[in-house]
Order: structure tokens, then C-alpha cells, then sequence
DNA sequence: ACGGATCACACA
DNA sequence: TTGTGTGAT
């Protein structure tokens, strides 16, 4: 249920936008392949059934009648030249990364003018309150002989014109009024900046967006999607009386849902005017405290709500359904495609851990599932929890555990005997894997370096703690030099513009962490060997380890994350010493920046004295496809234990070596 | 037997 | 805290 904020006690007039890409999915493809711009088109996935769902149409295909919710074949039924473009498909799923990607370049471009909030993978609010005020000092609308262009376009809720050009003239009155009280000159500025924005997009990611302009984020939001595409519209607070009191209260945001409908039911509110009869005590009473507050404010266009400077996703989460009769009945069809969800997912939270420096904690399996037998007494299939360990088979060997837990809790007692291999009673309609509680790394003191040894510390091994000590003082020593020098490379957790893939672009697709397998049936989680197209990666791997073998390494291994309360990042910053096991182990999964913080004060890289210790490695684990990264010499070590494995009977077992060059690049597995 | 795949958040 | 439910795109 939504909750009334607190108005917050600096009660300013703050100007917020809400900017709504267009049809992104199909912006998306459109910028992929140019020719089909300005072509009818919409994106469809799964194109077995029906020509596939469609999931965006665009703005030439809605004018020839093709709507969201329709099939692929409908679509080509009423607009036969419709052009139809599938979802990317990778390990057997859908696969979002590219418009995921493609949404965080619209992020980093937006939240150059102020706070700005990922709403969703295509919608962002951003608060320019402060850059408002200071064109406002500065620039003020009323000074300028002409109105930009974009910003003339905007529409005014409210202001009334006969014909198009005359509303073009209007706005621009309206934007450069003289005598506009202080509110409406900020939303002027507002719509000035936003459409500045807009143009941005448009020229650096060539997509076009639609934009709300007004006093909070439920006005914004409201009145973003009002002229689309491509078009802007700006809330005068002297309008927003008329504007709410005609409008739908299913079209408010939070009121779409069962809350709206009992609005409509229990009290009869059909539109937002309709809730001002009830007092604020009356709709508390009716929904609770917080909530009839809520209600109570926004049927006035109040609301408090802050624009969170959040660029990121606070989870990552990787799922699929199996309808009708696709659902899962084995245990074995669950665990193939546990496994390719958690593949997905070990990409993804590597790519974040690369990208942005942060960790996730924790791992969530949601299921849904139908019983066959026993009809009645319908029950939810459980999710279940825990803490994430780092790497794909961890993740797998994880996430089937959890599922387990669940499917037992599912379905109860009697059913326990018959939780074996065949196919009794029960079905998985929906499978999915999430990763959640990231936390931002704070750069610049070593702590990711610390933040994985302690992952590895097992209580049992007592190491040589003065030489870690000593260690530790060259990884922060080291680390704040390279900080002033590279200060461009900081992390602000409150304003960490993803930086999209630019450090990935140049390189060869082939070491990027987002090589994909499109095979979606395959069952081991090895992606495809480079072929000998020229790695990225040159002889010298010690000290230039590149983004992409740190994430595969990542991808295919396993960084052991045992301890289920770390979100305090300050505690691993803090002054006790390292407990664990030694330190260069963790070098070659450090993104590149950290690698820094890991040489010692002589530049050359610290590797541990103690030699003697012996290492497990699982070899099933690693991920082929960095072995072309390695230096020759290890090239070749690892290449005999591979060929070894692939002989029969000598399969599945650990291999353990003695410590030597390839424990710079292999961590060791844990014990179990 | 189809809105699929993701997200966020309030509440208990 | 973990798990559930709602609502959104």
C-alpha cells in the first residue's frame, strides 16, 4: 500500500520531471538497425506460439491500428507490413541486457542536470530544483529574445489555444511571462532544461523521450505520457485543480490496482474529484494511517515523495515461466533451468561488481507452482533465501538447495517420500533466481580487496597475521596515491553514474563479460573458447588484467561469500587485521582500479612469500575461455589438467596442485 | 494455456 | 530478517 511522505520540512517549490522513453524496445532495434526506423515495428518475444507477445509497438504501427497486448500474428493480421523484431535469446530465456544497457547510457546523459531516479528500465524522475533556481538567477526565460526550440513545443496543461501553431506561440509566452509568480518561472526553467536534456539524448543515444514537468513526481508522472512521442508537457499549479478533478482515479499511480478498484467499489470515487468529499480522518480510518493521509493529499496534488538519487537497480533477478503445459515436472528440468537462470544471474551481478563496484548479499528463489492432485487448498510456493556466494556453480549449487527447501514446504509432509525423480502431482509454472541487498564498495581504501579476503576466511586457518598487516598498509598507502592521481575514477555512492560498457566496447567481444551463448539448450555453463580470433588480452597478464578476464574469472569461479550480515562496509574498512587467507589470490578478480591498490609502494606486484601451501582448484570450474588469456606457460598447465579431465575416469575430481604462477590468477576453492 | 520479465516497496 | 503481497512497466 502506498504511504504518505512526510512533507519534507524544506518546504521549497521543487521542480521534478519524470522522462518516458518512447517506445523503447523498439527505439532499441530501431537505433540497431536504422532501416526500420520510421517503419511500423514492434518488439515481440517467444515467437513460437502465436508470433509471440508483443511488449512495445511503435508509434507508426499504433496508427495502423497494431496495440500492446495483441499477438504477433494478430499484429500481422491487421498490419501485414508490420515489421517484427524478436527479443534477444540467450540460455533459453529472454534476454533484457541490451535494453538494460541501453537505458542506463539515457541515465548517465540525464543525471548530468540534477537527482536523478531510475524509475524503471525506461523511465527516470529527475529533481532540478537547483538548476532551475540558478537559471532562474542567472538566465531567466524572460531575458532570452527566443525559446529554444524543443522547449517551445511544450505543452501547458491548462493553457488553452485554437490551433497548433497558436499553442506553440502560447507556450512560449507562457514560458517567458514576466509577470509569472516564482513557481511558474522555476517550471519554466524546468522545461527549458528538460528539454535541453532531451535533445541530449536524442544526439548522444539517438532515442526519443516524452517528459513531465512539474512541482512533484505524481504530477510529473502523470502528465509525461499526456503528448508522446517525443513531446513535453509542464503542470502549472493553477492547473492541477481542474486537471485531477475530471481524471480517472485508476489513472493515478498506486491506484491502478485493488486499492483503486476498492475506492470505487466501497466509496463510490470514480475520478480524483470524488475523493475530496471524504475528510482525512475518514479514508485513515477506511485504509489506515498512512495510506488515507496519501490519498487525502494527492486528490489536492500533494506529494512529497523525494526523487532518490538512485541511478541502479537495488536486485537482479533472472526468470522465466513454463505455462500450461510447459510447466516443470521433474526435478532434473527444474535444475537445468535453475542453472541457466543462475548463470544469467552470476553475469549480471559480475558485470555490476565490474562496472560499479558493488556486492550483492543475498540470493532469493521464487517458484510458482500448481498441484495437480490435492486441487484445493491452493498454496504459493515459498521463496526462500540466502547468503550469495559469487560464481555460477555456487550460485547453482545454491539456488537448487533453496528450491528444494521450498518445493518440500510446498508440498508438506505426505509428499515428502515422493519428492524423488518422477513426475508426481506437482508442476513449476515459474522459475526465478534474484540477487538483492547490493551495497556500494566505497572506493579508494582497499576495501574490496579486504571485502573478499574476509570471504575467505575460514575460522581454522591461522596465518602469518603480521604479514598481512604489513600488506594492508601497502594496499592503502598505494590506493590513496592512486586516487589523487585518477580522481576522474572515484565512485559517489549517492551519484554513481553507471558508466555503460565503454571499457567494454573497445574491446574484442569475444573477452567482454557479455558474450552470450545463444544456445539456449546447452546444459554446462562454459561459454564458447575464443577462437584464436586474437584475445584482447596481451602476454603480460599479471599486470594488466583486463576488465573481461576479470569477469570471466568471475563468471566461471567462485568468490565465497559465507557471511550473511556484511553490508557494513565500514566494519571491513575498519582497523582489525585481515584474518584470512592471503592476499594475492584475490589480484586477478580485481577490477582493474583495485589492481592498483594491490601493489606494493615499489609498483611491483606484493605475492605471497609463503609458497609452501597447496591449492584445490576444481577444474570443472574453470572457465575455458580465459585460459587463452593466461601467459603461455600457465597456458599450458591448464591445458594438460583439461585434456586429463576429458578422459574418462579420471573425471569430477579435484585437482590439487602445488602453489606456483597460477595462483595469482586462480583463487582457491573453499572447503566444504 | 499466456502479459513475460523485471523491478520496488510496504507490511507482518 | 525473511517472506508475502501489491503495483508498476
Amino acid at each position: 500500500m502506498p504511504v504518505a511522505r512526510p512533507e519534507s520540512s524544506d518546504s521549497r517549490t521543487r521542480i521534478i520531471a519524470h522522462v518516458d522513453l518512447d517506445c523503447f524496445y523498439v527505439q532499441v532495434e530501431q537505433r540497431k538497425q536504422p532501416e526500420l526506423r520510421g517503419l511500423p515495428t514492434a518488439v515481440v518475444q517467444y515467437n513460437e506460439w502465436k508470433g509471440g507477445a508483443l511488449i512495445a509497438v511503435s508509434y507508426e504501427a499504433r496508427k495502423l491500428g497494431v496495440s500492446r497486448h495483441m499477438r504477433g500474428d494478430d499484429a500481422k493480421e491487421v498490419c501485414p507490413q508490420i515489421h517484427l523484431v524478436q527479443v534477444p535469446v540467450a540460455r533459453g530465456k529472454a534476454d533484457l541486457n541490451i535494453y538494460r544497457n541501453a537505458g542506463s547510457e539515457v541515465v548517465s546523459i540525464l543525471a548530468r542536470k540534477g537527482r536523478c531516479e531510475r524509475a524503471s528500465i525506461d523511465e527516470v524522475y529527475l529533481d532540478l530544483t537547483d538548476s532551475a533556481e540558478a537559471m532562474l538567477r542567472e538566465t531567466p526565460p524572460e531575458s532570452l529574445e527566443s525559446i529554444n526550440e524543443e522547449a517551445r513545443k511544450s505543452h501547458i496543461l491548462g493553457l488553452k489555444s485554437e490551433d497548433a501553431n497558436d499553442a506553440q506561440e502560447n507556450a512560449s509566452k507562457w514560458l517567458r511571462r514576466s509577470d509569472a509568480n516564482h513557481q511558474d518561472k522555476l517550471l519554466a526553467c524546468g522545461a527549458l532544461i528538460v528539454a535541453e536534456l532531451r535533445m541530449e539524448v536524442l544526439k548522444e543515444a539517438q532515442f526519443t523521450c516524452s517528459a513531465g514537468v512539474a512541482h512533484n513526481k505524481m504530477l510529473a508522472k502523470l502528465v509525461s505520457g499526456m503528448n508522446k512521442p517525443a513531446q513535453q508537457t509542464v503542470v502549472p499549479s493553477s492547473s492541477v485543480k481542474r486537471f485531477l478533478e475530471s481524471l480517472p482515479i485508476k489513472k493515478m499511480k498506486q491506484l491502478g490496482g485493488k486499492l483503486g478498484t476498492s475506492l470505487q467499489t466501497d466509496l463510490g470515487v470514480n475520478t480524483v474529484g470524488d475523493l475530496l468529499r471524504f475528510s482525512e480522518e475518514k479514508l485513515q480510518e477506511r485504509f489506515g494511517i498512512n495510506t488515507g493521509t496519501w490519498l487525502w493529499n494527492i486528490a489536492r496534488g500533494i506529494n512529497g515523495e523525494e526523487v532518490q538519487g538512485r541511478l541502479l537497480p537495488k536486485s537482479h533477478g533472472a526468470g522465466k515461466s513454463f505455462p500450461g503445459p510447459r510447466a516443470l515436472k521433474t526435478i532434473a528440468s527444474v535444475q537445468h533451468w535453475l542453472n541457466q537462470l543462475c548463470d544469467e544471474l552470476n553475469e549480471r551481478i559480475c558485470f555490476d561488481l565490474d562496472q560499479n563496484k558493488r556486492i550483492a548479499h543475498t540470493l532469493t528463489v521464487y517458484a510458482s507452482a500448481y498441484k495437480s492432485c490435492d486441487s484445493e487448498s491452493y498454496k504459493k510456493f515459498p521463496s526462500k533465501s540466502c547468503p550469495l556466494r559469487y560464481g555460477t556453480a555456487k550460485i547453482q549449487e545454491d539456488a537448487f538447495n533453496l528450491f528444494q527447501a521450498g518445493l518440500r514446504e510446498y508440498i508438506g509432509s505426505p509428499g515428502v517420500k515422493t519428492l524423488g525423480h518422477h513426475h508426481n502431482g506437482w508442476g513449476i509454472t515459474s522459475l526465478s533466481v534474484s540477487a538483492s541487498k547490493i551495497v556500494a564498495i566505497p572506493s579508494g581504501t582497499g576495501s574490496i580487496t579486504k571485502y573478499f579476503h574476509e570471504q575467505y576466511a575460514s575460522p581454522s586457518s591461522k596465518e602469518t597475521q603480521d604479514t598481512f598487516v604489513k600488506k594492508d598498509h601497502a594496499i592503502i598507502t598505494a590506493s590513496e596515491s592512486y586516487s589523487e592521481l585518477e580522481p576522474t575514477d572515484q565512485l559517489q555512492p549517492d551519484n554513481n553514474v553507471p558508466c555503460v560498457g565503454i571499457p567494454w566496447k573497445e574491446q574484442d567481444s569475444s573477452c567482454s563479460s557479455t558474450v552470450q551463448t545463444k544456445d539456449g539448450s546447452g546444459k554446462g555453463a562454459s561459454p564458447p573458447l575464443p577462437s584464436g580470433s586474437g584475445c584482447c588480452s596481451p602476454v603480460n597478464q599479471t599486470a594488466s588484467a583486463s576488465r573481461g578476464t576479470i569477469l570471466k574469472f568471475l563468471k566461471s569461479y567462485n568468490l565465497s561469500c559465507p557471511t550473511p550480515n556484511q553490508q557494513n562496509v565500514e566494519m571491513v574498512k575498519g582497523s582489525q587485521p585481515p584474518s584470512c587467507s592471503s592476499l594475492e589470490e584475490n589480484q586477478a578478480l580485481l577490477p582493474r582500479r583495485n589492481l592498483a591498490e594491490i601493489r606494493s609502494n615499489d609498483g611491483s606486484y606484493n605475492l605471497d612469500q609463503n609458497a609452501q601451501r597447496a591449492w584445490n582448484y576444481k577444474i570443472d570450474e574453470i572457465d575455458h575461455s580465459i585460459v587463452d588469456e593466461l601467459p603461455s606457460e600457465i597456458q599450458d598447465e591448464i591445458r594438460v589438467w583439461l585434456q586429463a579431465r576429458q578422459q574418462p575416469g579420471m573425471v569430477k575430481r579435484p585437482s590439487i596442485i602445488k602453489r606456483g604462477s597460477i595462483a595469482h590468477y586462480f583463487s582457491p576453492a573453499r572447503n566444504t
